[in-house]
DNA sequence: AGTATAATTGACTAAACTGGTCAATGATAT
DNA sequence: ATATCATTGACCAGTTTAGTCAATTATACT
C-alpha cells in the first residue's frame, strides 16, 4: 500500500476504511465490488487503487487494521479486565459499543475474514485474536454467585444477556444516527439489567 | 408459477428453494444471481425459468412459501402457546430448529424481504406476520415471578437466553450436519437452562 | 505570478457475469 | 414406435468487473 493514505483528512480515511469494511463484510473478498467500494465512499476509481495497488492489498490493509482496532479498544493492556463479570461484561459492551460506533461494520467484517479461505495471512494477526477471545472469560471471580447454581450455564445467561443488550443499542445507534446517540447513558440503562442480575445470581 | 413445479422430487423442489433463500436473504432481490442459484441447486438455468417465469417470479412465490412454512410451524392454531413462559420459549425454539433444519436460510430471508424496497407485495403476507410476532409475547402468565423483580426486564433476560441457545443450537447444527443431529436431546439440554431459569425468576 | 509536484478524476478496456430464450435432447408412458 | 413431458446448456445483448492512465485540479514553493 501507499503509505501516503495516512496523510488524508482523517475523515475521508475513516470513510474509505467503512465502505471497504461493509462491501468485504458483507459480500467476502471475490464477490465484494470496488465498483461498490468508491461508490460508497464517494471517491474516484483511481484514487482507490493508488493507495491500496490492488483489491487483494486493501483486504489485507483492512484485516491489519481491524485487528488493531479491536485490541486497542478492548484488550489493550491499559484496559484492565475486570475480575467482576459485570463491571467485566460492562467495560466490554461499552467499549464494543464505541468501536461501532467509529466503524459500525468492523466486527462483521473481522468475523467472515477469519474464515475466508480465498486468503492466507500472516497468522500472528489471527492468533493474537484468539488468545484474546479467550482473555475474555478467564480470571473471572465466582465466590459471590449464590450456591447451589450451574456457575458454566450462570455465566452462559448473563453472557447472552449482555450480547443481547449490545446489538440492540447497535441497532438504536443505526436508528438515532450518530449525533443523537448518548453513549454514557447507555451506561446507566445497562446498570439497570445489571442491577437485576445480581439481584439473581449474587449472594 | 408453473404449478407442475410441485410435482418434482420433493428433495429438488428442497434444493431449489432452499438455494434460492439463500441467494436472495444475502443480497437482495436485485443483487441476488440466479445463475448462482441453479449452480447451487444443480439444475440448468432453463429449468428455473421454466417453472417460475422470471425473476421476481421466483421471489414472490419464495415469499409466499416463507410465511406459510412459518406460520405452520410456529403459529398456527394447533401449537397452542403456553402461557409459561419457558414452556412457551422452549416450544418456539424448538419449532425454530425444526425450520432451520429443513430450511436453514428462510428465517434470515424473510428478515430481509420484509424491508426490501424494490417490490411491494400483496400486503395479506406482511400483516400476517406482524400479527404473529405479537401473539409471541401476549398472553403470558407472570404470577410465580418473585416478587420485586422487574419483570419487562426479565423477560428480556429470558428472551435473550433462548435466543442465545437457540442460535448456539443452529451452530451445532451446520457444523455436525443434518443426519448426526438429534433435536429430542436439544429439548433436554434447553430443560437444563429452564431448570436455572426458573431457580432464578420463580418464586 | 509562475512553476513544479502531488492529489484526484473518470473515461476506457477486456473479461466475466447478468436475466432470459429456445432448439435440441432425454425420459416416460401408452 | 410415437407423443408428451422434463431438462439441458449454448447463446444473446446488456451490465458489471478489476484495473489503467492521460488529463485535470489543488497545493507548495520560489
Amino acid at each position: 500500500m501507499n503509505e501516503k493514505f495516512f496523510s488524508l483528512d482523517q475523515e475521508k480515511q475513516e470513510r474509505i476504511i467503512n465502505a471497504a469494511l461493509k462491501e468485504f463484510g458483507q459480500k467476502g473478498f471475490q464477490k465484494a465490488s470496488t465498483n461498490e467500494i468508491v461508490k460508497e465512499a464517494g471517491i474516484s476509481k483511481g484514487l482507490l487503487f493508488h493507495y491500496f495497488n490492488n483489491k487483494k492489498g486493501l483486504y489485507l490493509f483492512l484485516f491489519d487494521y481491524a485487528v488493531d482496532r479491536l485490541v486497542e479498544r478492548i484488550f489493550s493492556n491499559e484496559n484492565q479486565l475486570m475480575e467482576d463479570v459485570f463491571e467485566r461484561f460492562l467495560q466490554i459492551t461499552i467499549q464494543k459499543l464505541h468501536l461501532f460506533k467509529k466503524h459500525p461494520d468492523l466486527l462483521d467484517f473481522l468475523m467472515t475474514a477469519m474464515d475466508d479461505e480465498t486468503i492466507q495471512y500472516d497468522l500472528k494477526n489471527r492468533e493474537m485474536l484468539e488468545q484474546a477471545y479467550q482473555r475474555v472469560f478467564a480470571g473471572i471471580d465466582y465466590s459471590r454467585f449464590k450456591s447451589g447454581i450451574d456457575i458454566e450455564k450462570a455465566l452462559k445467561v448473563i453472557f447472552w444477556t449482555f450480547q443481547g443488550f449490545g446489538e440492540e443499542e447497535q441497532e438504536n445507534l443505526k436508528q438515532l444516527g450518530i449525533q443523537h446517540y448518548d453513549i454514557n447513558r447507555v451506561k446507566t440503562r445497562m446498570e439497570d439489567y445489571i442491577q437485576l442480575l445480581r439481584q439473581l445470581f449474587y449472594e
